[in-house]
Formats: C-alpha cells, sequence, structure tokens
RNA sequence: GCUCAGAUGGUGGAACUGGUAGACACGCAGGACUUAAAAUCCUGUGCCCUCAACAGGCGUGCGGGUUCGAUUCCCGCUCUGAGUACCA
C-alpha cells in the first residue's frame, strides 16, 4: 500500500487514546521524568501553526525519554481564565463558561490530531472548580502565613501571634508594612479582636493595601506593571491612569533575595534569568537620614548605593508625591511647588517616562542638614525621583551623578568635586577610583574604605545603616473582573476574613450581565443571593497569573478530591525536569511559580524549592506576509491591475496583503485570487517571465494581515508526522523565525521514501531476513548516535536533517533488511510516531508496544574506518583529498604527503617549511 | 540610554572541543518518463573570471588581531530582534 497518512493517523490516534498508551503511573520502578508544557488559555481562534511549536518538541522529549526506560509525567491542560472569553461575554451576553468549553474542544481536536502523547487522564482546567477550589485554598495558606527573616521562611500566622501573647512585637523581624505599631505583651492582648486584625493584616502574604494602581478604564479593571506598555494596557490598547484602591497584594517582595539566588540553582536561558534579576533589581548601598529643623518628622531618608559620595551632596530630591512636601513647602514657594505638582500629574502618564531629557523640578523653601559636617542643604521637588522606590528621596551628588548634575546646571546649584581624579566639566563622572577630596575625614581614603568608614560614622550617630533595596514590588492580586476566581474572603466590620475551609470552593455565581455595577463595583456585586452568614463577600477575583503558579502540582495527582495532590505523588514526582514554554512569561509566570513554590516549600506543601529544574524557550513562530502591488492611476486611484514584485519599481503602485494560502512558494495563484474576493474577479496581471511574483514581508502571525497559516489545512494536506518534523526542520527550537511552507514537501518527500524502504514497486510490503551489510549498519548506528546527542541536547532540526541523509543512503543502498529497518522505526518514533507505529506492526511487533520499546544501543565499532580522505591544505587552504590508512601515525602521513606527487604539483617546487599532520582530521602544509 | 541575543548562498539552515564552509531541504535550470499535466526519477546550482576545466581569484555583517589553520577565540564598529526604561 501506499503511504496513506489519513488513515494511519487517525488510526493510530485512536488506539492510543482506546488503550491509554501514555497514561503515567505515579508508582513505578522506572526513574521519573517530567515533561512540561506551558498550558494554553484557549482562545477563540484556536491554534495557528505557531502554538504547536514547543508542543511538538516536548513530545519528541517525552517519546524519547520513554524509550529510555523513563517513567514520563507529560500533561496538558488549560489556563482557562482570561480576559477574552469575558470580552466576548460582554459583548453576546454568552457565559464565558460556554465559550471557554467550545474554544477547549476545538484545541482539543487541533491537539489530537498531532499525535502528542499527552496522559490526557491528567487534564487541568484552572476555571474548573475542582481546581480552582486549590487555587483559593493556597491564597487561604498565604493569608495565614507570615514571614520570619530570622527563620528566612513563612510561618504560620499563629505562630506570630504567640510570640506577641509572650513579648509583644519586640524581637520580630518580619517582611511587613511600613507602618506596623509597637507593643508589649500586655498591650497587644489588651487591644479588641479587630484591632488585633488590623495589626496582623500588615504582616500576612497576602494582604490588603491603599496602593496606586494601574486602572483602565476602557478595561474596567486594575492592570499589573507588566500588562502595561508605555501608559496604555498590553491588551486591546487603552490609556492607562494611576487610581489609588484598596486592593489585595501577595508579598513576593519577601522572597526577593530567594528569588534572586535560587536563579544560580537551575538550568535556564541565561537571558532569562538576566531578566528576572533586572526585575528584583537587587542594589546594595544604605540608607541616610538627613536631619529636619522644624517638622512634624525629625529627618529625611532616603537611599542611596554611592553613601562614599555623601561629602558632595548639594541638595536633596523630594518624588513630588512624597509625604513631606506639603510640610516643607514654605508659604513664599507654595504657589512654585502647587504648580510644579498640577503639572507633573498632568504629563504623568506617557510624557514622564519618555521625556527624560527635560530638566523639571521646584524649591521647597525647607532645609536639611547633612549628617555629617552639618552642612544646610537645600529641598528641591523634582519628577525624576521616583515615588515608588526606595524612599522616595535621594541626596543629590551632581559631580558624580549625571541626573544630579542636569539638575544642578539647570537651577544654578552648586556641584563639589569629592575625587582627586574627577573630571567634571562637562558632565558627572561616577568614578570609584582615586582619593577622596572635600571630604572630611575619609579625604585620602579609597573607595572600599571611605564607603566602610562613612557607613561605620552613620550607624555611629544613628543616623543611617547599611542597606539592600529590591526593585521589585509586591504583586497585586485582584482584578475587577468577573471571569476568575472568586477571593475566598468575607468582610465584616470592614476587616477580611476568610471563609471556612469546608466552604471551598467558592463558586463564582451568576451574574445578569458582565459589567461593573452602576455604583462601579466589580461584576460579582450584581449576583443576588451571594452572601456570606457573616458579612459580605470580595468581590475581586483573582488575576491571570493565580491558576497558573501552581498547575504543575496538580498534575501529579489530578483528581485528588482532599488535597492539591497527595504527599506520595508530590515526593515521586518532587519537580518539573524539563519546561518548554514561550519567554514572555519570564518576569510574570516564571517568577509568581517561583515565588508560590517556594513558600510552600516553606510550609513543607512540597518537597523542592525550585519547580522547575530546566527550561527551555521555544522561539515566537512570527507571520511571513505576501504583498500584490495594485496600479495607481494618475489621479491617485487605485485600478484593477496589479504589477509583479519585479517589475514595481516601473509603475506608482500601492500595496496590499494577500492570502499566503493562495500564494505558493511567493508566485501567485492567479486563479485562487480571482475567486478570493469579487472585486478581483476581473483583475488584470502584468507579469515577470509568466509569473506573478508577490511581495514579501516578515510581520505579526494575525488574521488582519492574512498571513495566518492553520495547521489544519497542513495535516489535511500532508499528514501530522510531515507537520510535526516540518516544524522541527525549520530550524533551531529557540529561535525565532518566520513561518514559511515553502519546504514542507522536502519533508513529505522524506516520510514517502521512507515508507517505500519497506515495500517494492508495488507498494507490497517486503523486508528481507538477511544479514545486513557493514554499510548499513554503519547508516543505522550513525542515525542511532545522531538523534541521541541531538535530542539532549533539543536540537531537533539537525536530527531531521539526519534521518533524511540516513534515508538517503539506505535507499542507495537499496536497503530493505529487517535488522536495519527495525532499529530505524524506534529511532524515528519519538519525530514521526503515526507512520513509526504503523511499519512497526507491519515488521510483526505488537500493536502499541513501540512506545514502550528500548531505544537501539549505539555500537561503535560498526564507525571504525580503515582508511580515512584527509583533506590537503598549503597554508590552511585546502587543495585536494588523498586517502590514507587511519592507522598510519603522523610521521609517517607526513613522509607519505611530502612525497606525493599530486602534492608536489601544488608546491610548484617552494619549500616546505612544516608539516601539521593532525590524524584523522587534516593535513596542513606550510611553504 | 542600558541589558541580552543574533548576522553564513536566491531561501530555511548545517558545520558539536579552532581542522575540507555551505550538510540537509526549498527554489531555480536542464533532462528522463508521459499524447499532456501531476507525481516520480536523474544532473547541475556560493560569487567572479573563463568556450571549458578535478586552472585561478574572492567568499560566513564591517575593520583589525592571535594561530600552521578562524563561521568558531580576542579587540573595535555597523545593523537587526527582544527585554527594560530617570531605580539614586
Amino acid at each position: 500500500m501506499d503511504y496513506q497518512f489519513k488513515k494511519i493517523e487517525q488510526d493510530w490516534q485512536k488506539f492510543w487514546a482506546d488503550n491509554q498508551t501514555f497514561k503515567a503511573d505515579n508508582n513505578s520502578d522506572k526513574p521519573k521524568y517530567y515533561v512540561l508544557d506551558m498550558f494554553p488559555y484557549p482562545s477563540g481562534a484556536g491554534l495557528h501553526v505557531g502554538h504547536p511549536l514547543g508542543y511538538i518538541a516536548s513530545d519528541i522529549f517525552s517519546r524519547y525519554k520513554r524509550l529510555k526506560g523513563f517513567n514520563v509525567l507529560h500533561p496538558m491542560g488549560y489556563d482557562s481564565f482570561g480576559l477574552p472569553a469575558e470580552q466576548y461575554a460582554i459583548q453576546t451576553g454568552q457565559h464565558p463558561a460556554i465559550t471557554t468549553e467550545t474554544n477547549i474542544a476545538t484545541y482539543r481536536r487541533q491537539l489530537d490530531q498531532l499525535g502528542f502523547s499527552f496522559d490526557w487522564s491528567r487534564e487541568v482546567r484552572t476555571s474548573s472548580p475542582d481546581y480552582y477550589k486549590w487555587t483559593q485554598w493556597i491564597f487561604m495558606q498565604l493569608f495565614n502565613s507570615w514571614y520570619n527573616k530570622d527563620a528566612d521562611k513563612a510561618e504560620s500566622i499563629a505562630k506570630l501571634v504567640a510570640h506577641f501573647d509572650q513579648n509583644g512585637s519586640a524581637g520580630v523581624n518580619a517582611v511587613c508594612d511600613e507602618e506596623v505599631a509597637s507593643f508589649t505583651a500586655d498591650e497587644w492582648k489588651a487591644k479588641t479582636n479587630e484591632e488585633q486584625q488590623a495589626e496582623l493584616l500588615k504582616y500576612r502574604l497576602t494582604y490588603l493595601r491603599e496602593s496606586t494602581v494601574n486602572w483602565c478604564p476602557a478595561l474596567g479593571t486594575v492592570l499589573a506593571n507588566d500588562e502595561v506598555k508605555d501608559g496604555f494596557s498590553e491588551r486591546g490598547g487603552f490609556p492607562v491612569e494611576q487610581k489609588k484602591m484598596n486592593q489585595w497584594s501577595m508579598r513576593i517582595s519577601a522572597y526577593a533575595e530567594r528569588l534572586l539566588q535560587g536563579l544560580n540553582n537551575i538550568d535556564w536561558p541565561e537571558p532569562l534569568k538576566e531578566m528576572q534579576r533586572n526585575w528584583i533589581g537587587k542594589s546594595t548601598g544604605a540608607s541616610v537620614r538627613f536631619p529636619l529643623a522644624d517638622a512634624s518628622v525629625d529627618y529625611i531618608e532616603v537611599f542611596t548605593t554611592r553613601v562614599d559620595t555623601i561629602f558632595g551632596v548639594t541638595f536633596v530630591v523630594l518624588a513630588p508625591e512624597h509625604e513631606l512636601v506639603a510640610e516643607l513647602t514654605t508659604p513664599e514657594q507654595k504657589q512654585g511647588i502647587e504648580a510644579y505638582i498640577t503639572q507633573t500629574k498632568k504629563k504623568s502618564e506617557l510624557d514622564r517616562m519618555s521625556d527624560t531629557k527635560t530638566v523639571s523640578g521646584a524649591f521647597t523653601g525647607s532645609y536639611v542638614t547633612n549628617p555629617l559636617n552639618g552642612e544646610k542643604i537645600q529641598i528641591w521637588i523634582a519628577d525624576y525621583v521616583l515615588a515608588g522606590y526606595g524612599t522616595g528621596a535621594v541626596m543629590a551628588v551632581p559631580s558624580g551623578d549625571q541626573r544630579d548634575y542636569l539638575f544642578a546646571k539647570h537651577f544654578n546649584l552648586p556641584i563639589v568635586p569629592i575625587i582627586d581624579i574627577q573630571n567634571i566639566e562637562t558632565e558627572a563622572d561616577p568614578t570609584k577610583e582615586g582619593k577622596y577630596i572635600n571630604s572630611d575625614f575619609i579625604n585620602g581614603l579609597d573607595y572600599k574604605n571611605a564607603t566602610a568608614t562613612v557607613v561605620a560614622k552613620l550607624e555611629e550617630l544613628g543616623l543611617g545603616k547599611a542597606k539592600i533595596n529590591y526593585r521589585m514590588r509586591d504583586a497585586i492580586f485582584g482584578r475587577q473582573r468577573y471571569w476568575g476566581e472568586p477571593v475566598p474572603v468575607y468582610f465584616k466590620d470592614d476587616l477580611p476574613h476568610l471563609i471556612s475551609e469546608a466552604e471551598l470552593p467558592l463558586l463564582l455565581p451568576e451574574v445578569d450581565k458582565y459589567l461593573p455595577t452602576e455604583s462601579g463595583e466589580p461584576p460579582l456585586g450584581r449576583a443576588t443571593d451571594w452572601k456570606h452568614p457573616d458579612g459580605e463577600y470580595e468581590l475581586s477575583t483573582m488575576p491571570g497569573w493565580a491558576g497558573s503558579s501552581w498547575y504543575w502540582y496538580r498534575y501529579m495527582d489530578a483528581h485528588n478530591a482532599n488535597e492539591f495532590a497527595s504527599k506520595d505523588a508530590i515526593a515521586y514526582w518532587k519537580d518539573v525536569d524539563l519546561y518548554i514554554g514561550g519567554s514572555e512569561h519570564a518576569t510574570g509566570h516564571l517568577l509568581y511559580s517561583r515565588f508560590w513554590n517556594k513558600f510552600m516549600k516553606d510550609l513543607d506543601l512540597v518537597v523542592e524549592e525550585e519547580p522547575f529544574k530546566k527550561l527551555i524557550n521555544q522561539g515566537m513562530i512570527q507571520g511571513r506576509s505576501n504583498f500584490v502591488y495594485r496600479l495607481v492611476d494618475a489621479e491617485g486611484r487605485g485600478t484593477n491591475t496589479f504589477v509583479s514584485n519585479g517589475l514595481k519599481g516601473d509603475h506608482k503602485t500601492s500595496a496590499l496583503h494577500v492570502d499566503v494560502n493562495i500564494v505558493d512558494n511567493d508566485v501567485l495563484n492567479i486563479e485562487k485570487f480571482k475567486a478570493w474576493r469579487e472585486e478581483y474577479a476581473d483583475a488584470e496581471f502584468i507579469l515577470e517571465n509568466g509569473k506573478y511574483i508577490c511581495g514579501v514581508e516578515v510581520e505579526k502571525m494575525s488574521k488582519s494581515k492574512f498571513n495566518v497559516v492553520n495547521p489544519d489545512d497542513l495535516v489535511e494536506r500532508y499528514g501530522a508526522d510531515t507537520l510535526r518534523m516540518y516544524e522541527m526542520f525549520l530550524g533551531p527550537l529557540e529561535q525565532s523565525k518566520p513561518w514559511n511552507t515553502n519546504g514542507i514537501e522536502g519533508v513529505f518527500k522524506f516520510l514517502r521514501k521512507f515508507w517505500k524502504l519497506f515495500h517494492n514497486n508495488d507498494w507490497e510490503f517486503n523486508v528481507s531476513d538477511t544479514e545486513p551489510s557493514k554499510a548499513e549498519l554503519k547508516a543505522l548506528h550513525k542515525i542511532i548516535r545522531k538523534v541521541e546527542e541531538d535530542v539532549e541536547r533539543f536540537s531537533f532540526n539537525t536530527s531531521v536533517s539526519s534521518f533524511m541523509i540516513a534515508v538517503n543512503e539506505l535507499t542507495d543502498l537499496k536497503c530493505n533488511k529487517r535488522a536495519i529497518l527495525r532499529e530505524l522505526v524506534v529511532v524515528l518514533s519519538p519525530y514521526a510516531p503515526h507512520i513509526c507505529e504503523e511499519l512497526w506492526v507491519l515488521l510483526g511487533n505488537p500493536a502499541g508496544s513501540l512506545s514502550h520499546t528500548a531505544y537501539p544501543k549505539y555500537n561503535a565499532s560498526y564507525m571504525i574506518e580503515d582508511d580515512f580522505s584527509y583533506p590537503i591544505s598549503i597554508n590552511g587552504k585546502t587543495k585536494t583529498n588523498l586517502n590514507i590508512a587511519l592507522s598510519m601515525d603522523p610521521a609517517a602521513v607526513e613522509a607519505y604527503v611530502r612525497e606525493h606527487a599530486d602534492v608536489q604539483k601544488y608546491l610548484a617546487g617552494a619549500p616546505i617549511k612544516k608539516v601539521i599532520v593532525v590524524k584523522g582530521r587534516i593535513v596542513n602544509i606550510v611553504i
């Protein structure tokens, strides 16, 4: 029979499903291996050809690991809460659960037809109550925990209460809100329950905070920093403004140092680790207090990384939002300050970020004193100081900091050099070399000693100390949206209380509309009869990252009704050995997941500190758009004539996107084009060489650009095995590249040629049991080793080439030997599982046994050659090749080459200075 | 601006620790089979010079360097892509 991919693929997909071939067992003598894909959000558009790239890679890896004797866990599920379904619900009134269900069905069909070896019995959906019950449960654990810096881990809030009962707040070293109270044990016990709860909320790992949030009026929701791009929402591109709001937050900052250190112990791409490091933004420095004379507080606290430059401070700058601004403004300066604040508020959204060149600011009229030399220093406000970082105040050292320098020049403030080799003619010089001058007791010291001396002095005075600052802020954990997990909290007397575990899951209630209420409350405010017996439910829902921050544990034990996953299951699977997904989740999902994992480790709920041992980023598949060029007449109107790309220079034209599916190798199919749109039915064409050549551009893959390629079409035309191999053949997995269907024929031809090895000219199955030849064994063992090496280093594209070479070689050898072909089927099966299963059965093996058979053993002895065709080069330029026995030692090779007639010819009598012989590699003659 | 990644034929890409640059595939050109087309098969294909060559020259973004030998290592630059955005 000819290679009938359609029938073969359908049959085997059915077989795998019916027999649960890829069901993973939680008990096994085999070593475990956990391969995870980032689960998709099931969007209405379905999969395009870029989505499966990572899934194909992980599937090849999983199938390979099974052949290598591992018990492989390779699950799949859906991150099914999210905005698009809700947006659709707002427009159509259809419940997001229904949209989601439909979309999941499409995704499932598309995934199934690619022949993935997922264990579907473990499927999870973040929007299913069975699942989000446990998301809510983890939220409750966070609420019931605080971060003990002495133990450097999260601990139960009950333990903190016990400490307060015994010792009051003394001796508590916690990551908490800034304005926690100090109290004795007696004072604590004297507090009302409400007062105690209010105080404890300042310690909990999930807590309420009055915070400035990115509010997007058009979406009616709050966005995380990474969902805002240049003042507009990443999704939809709507304007975003700052708004004060009481929000649930996660104290991720407690884990900043551990999140940073943990990066050293995981095998992730360096650029991605770098992104997380930047995001965490650790900086080592000191906090310094600048005493104030007549104010309600004694000092202004600043953070600096260059405390050694403190004698160069000539002014102090506060962020316009700093809480002391109003108080420090003298009556004479009031007008100026207020005008400046109004001005910065107005431009805050876009301009404040893009406009970093213009210097602006205003003088408050007040002064602080330098803590070390008592000098009187002006206090200014300026928007180059950010309220959200450090203390919202900086000590300005114009000689060492370029921003301070520009500010000082602009407002005519003094600039004092503090290091002898500093050059501050035209700009600040932040050097750390040289000796200090104008710096009192550190004059003459070097950077290291100066810093230590200054910190010691400040500590002695009680006016400063060494400090480490992190840029990473606590994560806001609430959305004013419908389609997300309800927060398991109700409010009584304005205080949040957890619902009881028995009440989980707190189900998402039905609402009449998916919009905010008239009074501006979130959509959940519309739910009737949705009330806790003791108070009002929280109306926010959890953000998109909640459900995805722990899902890999649910796969370990997906149907457990009593726990998020059993202790046994977690003890067996431990962590994810290989995680494949896009780098766009670098600072979102991948950071939050590590945070939750560390928290769960602290509570002994899980066993590993880091969830994802090895991570691979698959590159983005971009779109490759095709264009036609419409002739434009003298009046600038478009005509119905189209010019081929090579000739468009001679005409006035306008470029139009054309559907890439009616273009083949950049040649427009004119008949299909005429049928594409009614208006083109009688279009005319100016051709080159009888063809219409389209223009090409790489853009994002999107419907509006007509460059979306649907995997369904390709599976229909070539089959899943071809598509799987072609996606790998396209190039290195980690590289981004435009999709181009040109070339898929080559892979298809390869599979037909592979099929042909097993068949005679009448397409009858025909293999022979004769002993394989040396050449055949060599071809086989070459590919056995090559695939091993390639898969282990995730170089799937090179394997595909090697398969082609192997099949080409065996075809040339007219090899149909069972001993060879049987092994070849096993080696190819991770890449092209359907065709291999079919041939495996034709070879007489039991159906379905291929997936768990053993990968063939590489035998190096088949690779040994007697001689080698040495490239002979002269001064590094290859001139010819000579066949020389590999048994010959370098000296003998040299002698042989020196005497050889061909070499003499190239030398043309020139004297040989030196001959380099690398055995089995090369001979280089230097003249 | 800063950080990171990358640049190889007409195209996607290969060359793993410095050792034959362009594997494999697409495309293109020519041929076989066919009434014809599709499919299939064969041959050629980095560029330049040349009637042609198993004759020569040039070739891995650009300019230098190290080396017997550099796509690979070092220094400087250009361009492209991604992330980040006054972080004190």
